[in-house]
DNA sequence: GGCTTAGCTTGACACAGCTCAACGCGGCTC
DNA sequence: GAGCCGCGTTGAGCTGTGTCAAGCTAAGCC
Protein backbone atom coordinates (compact mmCIF):
# COMPACT_ATOMS: atom_id res chain seq x y z
CA UNK A 1 0.00 0.00 0.00
CA UNK A 2 2.52 2.62 0.73
CA UNK A 3 1.83 5.94 1.76
CA UNK A 4 -1.70 6.43 2.74
CA UNK A 5 -2.94 9.17 0.19
CA UNK A 6 -5.45 10.29 2.11
CA UNK A 7 -3.35 11.74 4.62
CA UNK A 8 -2.41 14.06 1.74
CA UNK A 9 -5.78 15.14 1.20
CA UNK A 10 -6.64 15.96 4.91
CA UNK A 11 -3.26 18.20 4.75
CA UNK A 12 -4.00 19.45 1.40
CA UNK A 13 -6.81 21.91 2.78
CA UNK A 14 -4.46 23.54 5.28
CA UNK A 15 -1.61 24.03 2.83
CA UNK A 16 -1.35 25.28 -0.97
CA UNK A 17 -4.73 24.08 -3.29
CA UNK A 18 -2.32 23.46 -5.88
CA UNK A 19 -1.46 20.57 -3.83
CA UNK A 20 -5.14 19.17 -3.68
CA UNK A 21 -5.09 19.37 -7.12
CA UNK A 22 -2.26 17.63 -8.50
CA UNK A 23 -2.93 14.73 -6.36
CA UNK A 24 -6.36 14.57 -7.94
CA UNK A 25 -4.62 13.13 -11.62
CA UNK A 26 -4.03 9.61 -10.78
CA UNK A 27 -7.03 6.67 -10.99
CA UNK A 28 -4.89 4.74 -8.30
CA UNK A 29 -4.93 7.13 -5.77
CA UNK A 30 -8.37 8.24 -6.36
CA UNK A 31 -9.53 4.19 -5.96
CA UNK A 32 -7.93 4.25 -2.77
CA UNK A 33 -9.35 7.41 -1.48
CA UNK A 34 -12.60 6.49 -1.76
CA UNK A 35 -12.05 3.30 0.49
CA UNK A 36 -12.70 4.04 3.83
CA UNK A 37 -10.26 1.68 5.59
CA UNK A 38 -7.41 3.43 4.25
CA UNK A 39 -8.77 6.72 5.43
CA UNK A 40 -6.94 8.41 7.82
CA UNK A 41 -10.55 9.99 8.85
CA UNK A 42 -12.35 6.61 9.15
CA UNK A 43 -11.94 7.39 13.25
CA UNK A 44 -14.07 10.23 13.16
CA UNK A 45 -16.11 9.75 10.73
CA UNK A 46 -19.22 7.67 10.27
CA UNK A 47 -18.34 4.35 9.86
CA UNK A 48 -16.35 4.41 13.44
CA UNK A 49 -17.54 1.71 14.98
CA UNK A 50 -17.53 -0.74 11.58
CA UNK A 51 -16.25 -3.93 11.33
CA UNK A 52 -14.26 -4.03 8.18
CA UNK A 53 -16.21 -6.33 6.36
CA UNK A 54 -18.84 -4.14 7.51
CA UNK A 55 -17.17 -1.17 6.03
CA UNK A 56 -16.72 -2.77 2.81
CA UNK A 57 -20.34 -2.15 2.21
CA UNK A 58 -20.06 1.37 2.97
CA UNK A 59 -17.58 1.85 0.71
CA UNK A 60 -19.57 0.61 -1.96
CA UNK A 61 -22.26 2.63 -1.67
CA UNK A 62 -20.01 6.30 -1.38
CA UNK A 63 -18.95 7.80 -4.27
CA UNK A 64 -16.27 10.07 -4.60
CA UNK A 65 -17.32 13.53 -5.77
CA UNK A 66 -14.59 15.92 -8.26
CA UNK A 67 -13.07 18.50 -5.72
CA UNK A 68 -14.89 21.43 -5.18
CA UNK A 69 -12.71 24.68 -6.18
CA UNK A 70 -13.59 27.80 -3.99
CA UNK A 71 -16.72 28.98 -3.95
CA UNK A 72 -18.47 26.00 -5.78
CA UNK A 73 -21.75 25.15 -3.93
CA UNK A 74 -22.28 21.66 -2.95
CA UNK A 75 -25.84 21.70 -2.93
CA UNK A 76 -28.25 24.60 -3.38
CA UNK A 77 -30.72 25.61 -0.61
CA UNK A 78 -34.10 23.85 -2.40
CA UNK A 79 -32.54 21.39 -4.66
CA UNK A 80 -34.16 18.09 -3.70
CA UNK A 81 -32.20 15.66 -1.25
CA UNK A 82 -30.24 12.79 -2.00
CA UNK A 83 -27.03 12.36 -0.08
CA UNK A 84 -25.37 13.35 2.92
CA UNK A 85 -21.81 14.58 2.56
CA UNK A 86 -18.73 13.70 4.28
CA UNK A 87 -15.71 16.56 4.19
CA UNK A 88 -12.65 15.06 3.07
CA UNK A 89 -9.99 18.33 2.39
CA UNK A 90 -10.74 21.62 2.36
CA UNK A 91 -13.67 23.16 4.49
CA UNK A 92 -17.23 24.09 3.75
CA UNK A 93 -19.80 27.01 5.22
CA UNK A 94 -23.54 26.56 5.08
CA UNK A 95 -25.98 29.09 4.31
CA UNK A 96 -29.53 29.18 4.28
CA UNK A 97 -31.81 32.42 3.09
CA UNK A 98 -34.94 33.27 4.46
CA UNK A 99 -37.72 35.20 2.71
CA UNK A 100 -35.45 36.36 0.18
CA UNK A 101 -33.03 38.43 2.89
CA UNK A 102 -30.01 38.62 2.96
CA UNK A 103 -28.00 34.81 4.12
CA UNK A 104 -27.22 33.48 7.33
CA UNK A 105 -24.05 31.53 7.58
CA UNK A 106 -25.27 28.61 10.30
CA UNK A 107 -21.95 26.05 10.43
CA UNK A 108 -18.57 25.56 8.80
CA UNK A 109 -17.63 21.77 8.13
CA UNK A 110 -14.26 20.62 8.36
CA UNK A 111 -12.81 17.17 7.25
CA UNK A 112 -14.69 14.64 8.92
CA UNK A 113 -17.75 16.41 9.27
CA UNK A 114 -21.36 15.45 7.90
CA UNK A 115 -22.75 18.22 5.86
CA UNK A 116 -26.64 17.65 4.74
CA UNK A 117 -27.85 16.04 7.60
CA UNK A 118 -30.24 18.61 8.16
CA UNK A 119 -31.94 17.72 4.86
CA UNK A 120 -32.69 14.35 6.04
CA UNK A 121 -36.48 13.14 6.20
CA UNK A 122 -37.51 16.11 3.76
CA UNK A 123 -37.46 16.61 0.15
CA UNK A 124 -35.27 19.33 -0.41
CA UNK A 125 -31.92 20.64 1.07
CA UNK A 126 -32.59 23.64 3.38
CA UNK A 127 -29.22 25.81 3.10
CA UNK A 128 -26.36 26.25 0.27
CA UNK A 129 -23.29 24.55 0.86
CA UNK A 130 -20.49 25.98 -0.51
CA UNK A 131 -16.51 25.34 -0.54
CA UNK A 132 -14.11 28.00 1.25
CA UNK A 133 -11.01 26.09 -0.37
CA UNK A 134 -10.52 23.53 -2.51
CA UNK A 135 -12.45 20.50 -1.15
CA UNK A 136 -13.21 17.09 -1.34
CA UNK A 137 -16.12 15.39 -0.13
CA UNK A 138 -17.60 11.79 -0.05
CA UNK A 139 -20.93 11.60 -1.26
CA UNK A 140 -23.43 8.91 0.62
CA UNK A 141 -26.90 8.58 -1.14
CA UNK A 142 -29.27 8.70 1.51
CA UNK A 143 -31.69 5.84 0.42
CA UNK A 144 -28.80 3.72 -0.10
CA UNK A 145 -27.22 4.26 3.63
CA UNK A 146 -30.73 4.01 5.22
CA UNK A 147 -31.03 0.43 3.51
CA UNK A 148 -27.47 -0.28 4.75
CA UNK A 149 -28.39 0.87 8.15
CA UNK A 150 -30.92 -1.46 8.47
CA UNK A 151 -28.58 -4.58 9.01
CA UNK A 152 -25.98 -2.25 10.15
CA UNK A 153 -27.18 -1.62 13.83
CA UNK A 154 -23.85 0.22 14.56
CA UNK A 155 -24.08 2.36 11.21
CA UNK A 156 -27.48 3.45 12.42
CA UNK A 157 -26.19 4.48 15.80
CA UNK A 158 -23.28 6.32 14.22
CA UNK A 159 -25.64 8.40 12.00
CA UNK A 160 -28.46 9.48 15.25
CA UNK A 161 -24.97 10.49 16.70
CA UNK A 162 -24.05 12.61 14.36
CA UNK A 163 -27.58 14.25 13.84
CA UNK A 164 -27.52 14.95 17.43
CA UNK A 165 -24.33 15.85 18.34
CA UNK A 166 -24.93 18.52 15.44
CA UNK A 167 -28.31 19.74 17.51
CA UNK A 168 -26.03 19.94 20.79
CA UNK A 169 -23.76 22.55 18.40
CA UNK A 170 -26.99 24.24 17.86
CA UNK A 171 -27.70 24.28 21.36
CA UNK A 172 -24.38 25.69 21.87
CA UNK A 173 -24.39 28.22 18.86
CA UNK A 174 -27.56 29.65 20.55
CA UNK A 175 -26.42 29.98 23.52
CA UNK A 176 -23.10 31.59 22.53
CA UNK A 177 -25.47 34.02 20.31
CA UNK A 178 -27.94 35.24 23.36
CA UNK A 179 -25.37 35.10 25.88
CA UNK A 180 -21.95 35.82 25.04
CA UNK A 181 -20.20 39.08 24.49
CA UNK A 182 -18.00 39.87 21.19
CA UNK A 183 -15.25 39.30 23.05
CA UNK A 184 -16.58 35.53 24.22
CA UNK A 185 -17.50 34.54 20.83
CA UNK A 186 -14.19 35.15 19.42
CA UNK A 187 -12.26 33.41 21.65
CA UNK A 188 -15.05 31.12 21.48
CA UNK A 189 -14.93 30.35 17.88
CA UNK A 190 -11.05 30.26 17.91
CA UNK A 191 -11.01 27.41 20.77
CA UNK A 192 -13.57 25.70 19.19
CA UNK A 193 -11.36 25.91 15.70
CA UNK A 194 -8.11 24.73 17.74
CA UNK A 195 -10.12 21.88 19.32
CA UNK A 196 -11.38 20.38 16.31
CA UNK A 197 -8.02 20.98 14.04
CA UNK A 198 -6.73 18.94 16.99
CA UNK A 199 -8.44 16.40 17.10
CA UNK A 200 -7.40 16.14 13.66
CA UNK A 201 -3.66 16.07 14.45
CA UNK A 202 -3.17 19.24 13.72
CA UNK A 203 -1.63 21.83 15.02
CA UNK A 204 -3.69 23.58 17.85
CA UNK A 205 -2.13 26.68 18.41
CA UNK A 206 -1.00 27.44 14.81
CA UNK A 207 -4.13 27.22 11.76
CA UNK A 208 -4.97 29.14 8.14
CA UNK A 209 -8.68 30.69 8.34
CA UNK A 210 -10.41 29.02 5.09
CA UNK A 211 -13.26 32.01 6.05
CA UNK A 212 -12.96 35.29 5.38
CA UNK A 213 -13.97 37.63 8.25
CA UNK A 214 -17.41 38.48 6.76
CA UNK A 215 -17.65 35.01 7.35
CA UNK A 216 -17.02 34.65 10.87
CA UNK A 217 -18.93 38.45 11.57
CA UNK A 218 -21.89 36.56 10.00
CA UNK A 219 -21.83 33.23 11.69
CA UNK A 220 -21.23 35.00 15.17
CA UNK A 221 -23.73 37.68 14.66
CA UNK A 222 -21.21 40.58 14.62
CA UNK A 223 -20.37 43.16 12.32
CA UNK A 224 -17.14 42.29 10.32
CA UNK A 225 -15.73 45.66 11.94
CA UNK A 226 -16.15 44.34 15.28
CA UNK A 227 -14.66 40.96 14.38
CA UNK A 228 -11.57 43.10 12.94
CA UNK A 229 -11.50 45.48 16.29
CA UNK A 230 -11.74 42.40 18.50
CA UNK A 231 -9.17 40.25 16.34
CA UNK A 232 -7.01 43.71 16.74
CA UNK A 233 -7.43 43.79 20.66
CA UNK A 234 -6.74 39.63 21.40
CA UNK A 235 -3.28 40.51 19.71
CA UNK A 236 -2.77 43.45 21.65
CA UNK A 237 -3.21 41.24 24.68
CA UNK A 238 -1.23 38.69 23.52
CA UNK A 239 -3.70 35.91 22.88
CA UNK A 240 -3.39 35.21 19.48
CA UNK A 241 -0.97 36.81 16.58
CA UNK A 242 -3.24 36.97 13.60
CA UNK A 243 -2.10 38.08 10.31
CA UNK A 244 -4.52 38.14 7.25
CA UNK A 245 -5.83 34.41 7.95
CA UNK A 246 -2.89 32.89 9.55
CA UNK A 247 -3.26 32.49 12.93
CA UNK A 248 -1.52 31.82 16.09
CA UNK A 249 -3.22 30.44 19.27
CA UNK A 250 -0.45 32.60 22.06
CA UNK A 251 -2.18 31.83 25.32
CA UNK A 252 -5.30 28.86 24.77
CA UNK A 253 -5.63 29.19 28.45
CA UNK A 254 -6.39 32.96 28.51
CA UNK A 255 -8.42 32.60 25.46
CA UNK A 256 -10.85 29.52 27.45
CA UNK A 257 -10.95 31.93 30.21
CA UNK A 258 -12.13 34.79 27.79
CA UNK A 259 -14.87 32.31 26.12
CA UNK A 260 -16.38 30.90 29.19
CA UNK A 261 -16.05 34.03 32.00
CA UNK A 262 -19.42 34.29 33.65
CA UNK A 263 -21.61 37.22 34.19
CA UNK A 264 -20.53 39.64 31.93
CA UNK A 265 -23.26 40.91 30.33
CA UNK B 1 -65.60 4.42 22.76
CA UNK B 2 -67.88 7.34 23.54
CA UNK B 3 -65.50 10.53 23.82
CA UNK B 4 -62.16 10.24 23.26
CA UNK B 5 -60.45 11.21 26.42
CA UNK B 6 -56.94 12.20 24.68
CA UNK B 7 -58.95 15.36 23.57
CA UNK B 8 -59.44 16.10 26.68
CA UNK B 9 -55.93 15.93 27.88
CA UNK B 10 -54.84 17.72 25.35
CA UNK B 11 -57.21 20.58 25.86
CA UNK B 12 -56.83 20.53 29.58
CA UNK B 13 -53.95 21.96 29.00
CA UNK B 14 -54.66 25.32 28.51
CA UNK B 15 -57.45 25.37 30.64
CA UNK B 16 -57.90 24.37 34.73
CA UNK B 17 -54.80 22.32 35.49
CA UNK B 18 -57.68 20.66 38.23
CA UNK B 19 -59.52 18.91 35.03
CA UNK B 20 -55.75 17.16 34.49
CA UNK B 21 -55.44 15.96 37.64
CA UNK B 22 -58.49 14.53 37.96
CA UNK B 23 -58.51 12.72 34.84
CA UNK B 24 -55.46 10.65 35.82
CA UNK B 25 -57.74 8.94 38.06
CA UNK B 26 -59.78 5.90 36.01
CA UNK B 27 -58.02 3.12 34.88
CA UNK B 28 -59.76 2.48 31.82
CA UNK B 29 -59.40 6.61 30.69
CA UNK B 30 -55.11 5.51 31.27
CA UNK B 31 -54.96 2.55 28.88
CA UNK B 32 -57.67 4.48 26.51
CA UNK B 33 -54.92 7.49 26.47
CA UNK B 34 -51.58 5.26 25.80
CA UNK B 35 -53.19 4.34 22.66
CA UNK B 36 -52.14 5.88 19.53
CA UNK B 37 -55.31 5.31 17.40
CA UNK B 38 -57.60 7.21 19.73
CA UNK B 39 -55.03 9.87 20.07
CA UNK B 40 -55.65 13.33 19.04
CA UNK B 41 -52.22 13.97 17.81
CA UNK B 42 -51.41 11.14 16.08
CA UNK B 43 -51.90 12.97 12.67
CA UNK B 44 -48.68 15.02 13.90
CA UNK B 45 -46.67 13.06 16.56
CA UNK B 46 -44.27 10.31 15.32
CA UNK B 47 -46.74 7.70 13.84
CA UNK B 48 -47.53 9.50 11.41
CA UNK B 49 -47.69 7.29 8.53
CA UNK B 50 -48.26 4.00 10.40
CA UNK B 51 -50.54 1.19 9.72
CA UNK B 52 -52.68 0.31 11.83
CA UNK B 53 -50.94 -2.62 13.09
CA UNK B 54 -47.80 -0.94 13.18
CA UNK B 55 -49.26 1.32 15.50
CA UNK B 56 -50.01 -0.85 17.68
CA UNK B 57 -46.91 -2.25 18.20
CA UNK B 58 -45.48 1.13 18.72
CA UNK B 59 -48.33 1.49 21.29
CA UNK B 60 -46.75 -1.50 23.05
CA UNK B 61 -43.64 -0.01 23.84
CA UNK B 62 -45.24 3.28 24.86
CA UNK B 63 -44.95 4.13 28.66
CA UNK B 64 -47.63 6.33 30.12
CA UNK B 65 -46.15 8.76 32.73
CA UNK B 66 -47.68 10.06 36.04
CA UNK B 67 -48.60 13.82 34.72
CA UNK B 68 -45.70 16.04 35.55
CA UNK B 69 -46.67 19.34 37.79
CA UNK B 70 -45.63 22.61 37.01
CA UNK B 71 -41.86 23.08 37.90
CA UNK B 72 -41.04 19.23 37.72
CA UNK B 73 -38.73 17.97 35.33
CA UNK B 74 -39.19 15.32 33.09
CA UNK B 75 -35.06 14.52 32.93
CA UNK B 76 -32.26 16.01 34.13
CA UNK B 77 -28.88 17.84 32.03
CA UNK B 78 -26.31 14.34 32.27
CA UNK B 79 -28.95 11.76 33.39
CA UNK B 80 -28.52 8.70 31.49
CA UNK B 81 -30.35 8.85 28.17
CA UNK B 82 -33.20 5.82 27.88
CA UNK B 83 -36.04 7.76 25.98
CA UNK B 84 -37.79 10.30 23.82
CA UNK B 85 -41.13 11.78 25.17
CA UNK B 86 -43.67 13.08 23.11
CA UNK B 87 -45.63 15.96 24.80
CA UNK B 88 -49.21 14.78 25.24
CA UNK B 89 -50.60 17.68 26.98
CA UNK B 90 -49.18 21.35 28.66
CA UNK B 91 -46.20 22.04 27.60
CA UNK B 92 -42.33 21.79 28.68
CA UNK B 93 -39.08 24.59 28.41
CA UNK B 94 -35.72 22.98 27.77
CA UNK B 95 -32.46 24.55 28.82
CA UNK B 96 -28.89 23.74 29.07
CA UNK B 97 -26.66 24.79 31.41
CA UNK B 98 -22.76 24.82 30.68
CA UNK B 99 -19.59 25.32 32.62
CA UNK B 100 -21.71 25.58 36.20
CA UNK B 101 -22.91 29.45 34.34
CA UNK B 102 -26.67 30.41 34.56
CA UNK B 103 -29.11 28.45 32.24
CA UNK B 104 -29.90 29.05 28.82
CA UNK B 105 -33.49 28.17 27.53
CA UNK B 106 -33.18 26.42 24.14
CA UNK B 107 -36.55 25.23 23.39
CA UNK B 108 -40.35 24.69 24.27
CA UNK B 109 -42.46 21.42 23.60
CA UNK B 110 -46.18 21.53 22.93
CA UNK B 111 -48.63 18.84 22.67
CA UNK B 112 -47.24 16.37 20.29
CA UNK B 113 -43.33 17.77 20.26
CA UNK B 114 -40.61 15.01 20.95
CA UNK B 115 -38.28 15.90 23.79
CA UNK B 116 -35.08 14.19 24.11
CA UNK B 117 -33.71 14.06 20.29
CA UNK B 118 -30.80 15.89 21.24
CA UNK B 119 -30.06 12.60 23.48
CA UNK B 120 -30.26 10.07 20.51
CA UNK B 121 -26.61 8.52 20.34
CA UNK B 122 -25.12 10.08 23.29
CA UNK B 123 -25.13 8.56 27.20
CA UNK B 124 -26.91 11.23 28.75
CA UNK B 125 -29.21 14.16 28.12
CA UNK B 126 -27.83 17.23 27.04
CA UNK B 127 -30.08 19.44 28.67
CA UNK B 128 -33.00 19.38 31.31
CA UNK B 129 -36.48 19.54 30.58
CA UNK B 130 -38.91 21.08 32.72
CA UNK B 131 -43.04 21.38 33.00
CA UNK B 132 -44.17 24.85 32.86
CA UNK B 133 -47.74 23.46 33.85
CA UNK B 134 -49.46 20.05 34.66
CA UNK B 135 -48.29 18.18 31.89
CA UNK B 136 -48.15 14.18 30.38
CA UNK B 137 -46.33 12.89 28.25
CA UNK B 138 -45.76 9.60 26.21
CA UNK B 139 -42.45 7.90 26.96
CA UNK B 140 -40.92 6.24 24.20
CA UNK B 141 -37.81 3.98 25.53
CA UNK B 142 -35.25 4.85 22.65
CA UNK B 143 -33.82 0.92 22.37
CA UNK B 144 -37.01 -0.14 21.63
CA UNK B 145 -37.89 2.62 18.90
CA UNK B 146 -34.89 1.73 17.23
CA UNK B 147 -35.48 -2.19 17.46
CA UNK B 148 -39.37 -1.46 16.31
CA UNK B 149 -37.77 1.46 13.56
CA UNK B 150 -35.67 -1.76 12.54
CA UNK B 151 -38.95 -3.08 10.67
CA UNK B 152 -40.52 -0.43 10.57
CA UNK B 153 -39.23 2.13 7.47
CA UNK B 154 -42.19 4.50 8.13
CA UNK B 155 -41.20 5.31 11.73
CA UNK B 156 -38.00 5.36 10.77
CA UNK B 157 -38.90 8.12 8.15
CA UNK B 158 -40.36 10.05 10.84
CA UNK B 159 -38.10 9.67 13.39
CA UNK B 160 -35.66 11.16 11.33
CA UNK B 161 -37.81 14.01 10.17
CA UNK B 162 -38.41 14.94 13.27
CA UNK B 163 -34.64 15.15 14.08
CA UNK B 164 -33.88 16.92 11.56
CA UNK B 165 -36.91 19.29 11.94
CA UNK B 166 -35.44 20.07 15.13
CA UNK B 167 -32.33 21.19 13.13
CA UNK B 168 -33.54 23.31 10.63
CA UNK B 169 -35.52 24.99 13.67
CA UNK B 170 -32.39 25.82 15.34
CA UNK B 171 -31.43 27.13 12.39
CA UNK B 172 -33.96 29.96 12.78
CA UNK B 173 -33.54 30.53 15.90
CA UNK B 174 -30.04 31.17 15.26
CA UNK B 175 -30.61 33.55 12.37
CA UNK B 176 -33.39 35.01 14.98
CA UNK B 177 -30.92 35.63 17.67
CA UNK B 178 -27.60 36.79 15.51
CA UNK B 179 -29.83 38.97 12.82
CA UNK B 180 -33.15 40.42 14.21
CA UNK B 181 -34.38 43.14 17.03
CA UNK B 182 -36.09 42.67 19.62
CA UNK B 183 -39.22 43.83 17.96
CA UNK B 184 -38.55 41.01 14.94
CA UNK B 185 -38.24 38.47 18.11
CA UNK B 186 -41.02 38.55 19.91
CA UNK B 187 -43.27 39.17 16.95
CA UNK B 188 -41.50 35.77 15.38
CA UNK B 189 -42.23 34.20 18.89
CA UNK B 190 -45.99 35.16 19.09
CA UNK B 191 -46.60 34.25 14.90
CA UNK B 192 -45.04 30.95 15.60
CA UNK B 193 -46.91 29.94 18.45
CA UNK B 194 -49.68 31.43 16.81
CA UNK B 195 -49.24 28.61 14.11
CA UNK B 196 -48.16 25.83 16.18
CA UNK B 197 -51.76 26.42 18.30
CA UNK B 198 -53.21 26.86 14.84
CA UNK B 199 -51.90 23.23 13.57
CA UNK B 200 -53.29 21.63 16.65
CA UNK B 201 -56.73 22.66 16.37
CA UNK B 202 -56.49 26.22 18.55
CA UNK B 203 -57.44 29.46 17.98
CA UNK B 204 -54.43 31.42 16.21
CA UNK B 205 -55.58 34.48 17.69
CA UNK B 206 -56.09 33.66 21.75
CA UNK B 207 -53.91 31.43 23.90
CA UNK B 208 -52.16 31.16 27.31
CA UNK B 209 -48.73 31.82 27.64
CA UNK B 210 -47.70 29.03 29.88
CA UNK B 211 -44.06 30.65 30.41
CA UNK B 212 -43.00 33.66 32.19
CA UNK B 213 -41.60 36.46 30.84
CA UNK B 214 -38.07 36.05 32.28
CA UNK B 215 -38.26 32.54 30.29
CA UNK B 216 -39.45 34.41 26.81
CA UNK B 217 -36.50 36.34 27.52
CA UNK B 218 -34.16 34.04 28.11
CA UNK B 219 -35.45 31.74 25.43
CA UNK B 220 -35.13 34.98 22.79
CA UNK B 221 -31.91 36.50 23.88
CA UNK B 222 -33.11 39.72 25.81
CA UNK B 223 -33.93 41.11 29.48
CA UNK B 224 -36.95 40.66 30.94
CA UNK B 225 -37.34 44.56 30.52
CA UNK B 226 -37.11 44.57 27.07
CA UNK B 227 -39.97 41.86 26.54
CA UNK B 228 -42.17 43.43 28.61
CA UNK B 229 -41.68 47.08 27.17
CA UNK B 230 -42.15 45.68 23.48
CA UNK B 231 -45.29 43.54 24.60
CA UNK B 232 -46.59 47.31 25.68
CA UNK B 233 -45.46 48.98 22.78
CA UNK B 234 -47.11 45.99 20.56
CA UNK B 235 -50.18 46.49 22.25
CA UNK B 236 -50.67 50.58 22.02
CA UNK B 237 -49.82 49.41 18.70
CA UNK B 238 -52.89 47.56 18.04
CA UNK B 239 -50.67 44.45 17.16
CA UNK B 240 -51.86 42.45 20.34
CA UNK B 241 -53.94 42.91 23.50
CA UNK B 242 -51.91 40.65 26.66
CA UNK B 243 -52.84 40.70 29.84
CA UNK B 244 -51.13 38.77 32.43
CA UNK B 245 -50.19 35.47 30.32
CA UNK B 246 -53.35 35.23 28.41
CA UNK B 247 -52.53 36.88 24.33
CA UNK B 248 -54.86 38.26 21.61
CA UNK B 249 -53.62 38.47 18.45
CA UNK B 250 -55.66 41.34 16.76
CA UNK B 251 -53.49 41.87 13.94
CA UNK B 252 -51.80 39.00 12.84
CA UNK B 253 -51.04 40.06 9.30
CA UNK B 254 -49.05 43.32 10.64
CA UNK B 255 -47.41 41.03 13.08
CA UNK B 256 -45.66 38.95 10.17
CA UNK B 257 -44.64 42.07 8.50
CA UNK B 258 -42.84 43.13 11.98
CA UNK B 259 -41.48 39.39 12.67
CA UNK B 260 -40.04 39.15 8.82
CA UNK B 261 -39.06 43.08 7.80
CA UNK B 262 -35.64 43.05 6.55
CA UNK B 263 -32.57 44.93 7.02
CA UNK B 264 -33.58 46.93 9.67
CA UNK B 265 -30.64 46.53 11.87
C1' DG C 1 5.44 49.01 -13.05
C1' DG C 2 0.49 50.75 -12.19
C1' DC C 3 -4.45 49.71 -11.89
C1' DT C 4 -8.31 47.34 -9.92
C1' DT C 5 -10.65 44.94 -6.65
C1' DA C 6 -11.74 42.30 -2.58
C1' DG C 7 -10.77 41.99 1.89
C1' DC C 8 -9.36 44.07 6.11
C1' DT C 9 -8.59 47.83 9.53
C1' DT C 10 -9.48 52.05 11.98
C1' DG C 11 -12.15 56.08 13.58
C1' DA C 12 -16.34 58.74 14.84
C1' DC C 13 -20.82 58.53 16.15
C1' DA C 14 -25.58 56.84 17.19
C1' DC C 15 -28.77 53.98 19.23
C1' DA C 16 -30.89 49.46 20.69
C1' DG C 17 -31.12 47.14 24.40
C1' DC C 18 -28.93 46.22 29.03
C1' DT C 19 -28.56 47.42 33.95
C1' DC C 20 -30.07 49.27 38.01
C1' DA C 21 -33.74 50.79 40.70
C1' DA C 22 -38.32 51.59 42.08
C1' DC C 23 -42.93 50.35 42.07
C1' DG C 24 -47.43 47.68 41.37
C1' DC C 25 -50.13 43.66 41.70
C1' DG C 26 -51.98 39.15 42.91
C1' DG C 27 -51.59 35.12 45.61
C1' DC C 28 -49.96 32.95 49.64
C1' DT C 29 -49.10 32.20 54.65
C1' DC C 30 -49.61 33.41 59.23
C1' DG D 1 -55.68 42.01 57.93
C1' DA D 2 -50.48 42.38 57.37
C1' DG D 3 -46.47 40.87 55.45
C1' DC D 4 -44.06 38.43 52.00
C1' DC D 5 -42.78 36.77 47.54
C1' DG D 6 -42.82 35.99 42.66
C1' DC D 7 -43.81 38.21 38.71
C1' DG D 8 -44.49 42.02 35.74
C1' DT D 9 -44.09 47.01 34.51
C1' DT D 10 -41.92 51.47 34.04
C1' DG D 11 -38.18 54.97 34.18
C1' DA D 12 -33.36 56.78 33.72
C1' DG D 13 -28.99 56.33 32.25
C1' DC D 14 -25.05 53.77 30.28
C1' DT D 15 -22.54 50.97 27.01
C1' DG D 16 -21.45 47.52 23.54
C1' DT D 17 -21.91 47.06 19.10
C1' DG D 18 -23.78 48.50 14.63
C1' DT D 19 -23.38 51.94 10.94
C1' DC D 20 -21.12 54.97 8.01
C1' DA D 21 -17.06 56.57 6.04
C1' DA D 22 -12.36 56.55 4.91
C1' DG D 23 -8.07 54.44 4.26
C1' DC D 24 -5.01 50.49 3.94
C1' DT D 25 -3.02 46.04 2.06
C1' DA D 26 -2.29 42.23 -0.93
C1' DA D 27 -3.29 39.75 -4.95
C1' DG D 28 -4.26 39.52 -9.56
C1' DC D 29 -3.97 41.38 -14.07
C1' DC D 30 -2.83 44.25 -17.90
Amino acid sequence: MGDNPSILWLESSFMEDSMADTATGSPRTLLNETRCQTCSLSSLCLPLALELQDMDQLDAIIRRRAPLKKGDSLFRQGTPFTSVFAVRSGSLKQMTTEGGGEEQLTNFYLPSELAGLDGIGEASYPGTVVALETTTVCEIPFDRLEALSETLPELRGQLYRSMSKEMRDDRRMMRLLSRKTADQRLATFFTNLSDRFRRRGYSPFSFRLSMSRADIGNYLGLAVETVSRILGRFQTQGLVAVSGREVNILDLEALIEVAEQEGCR
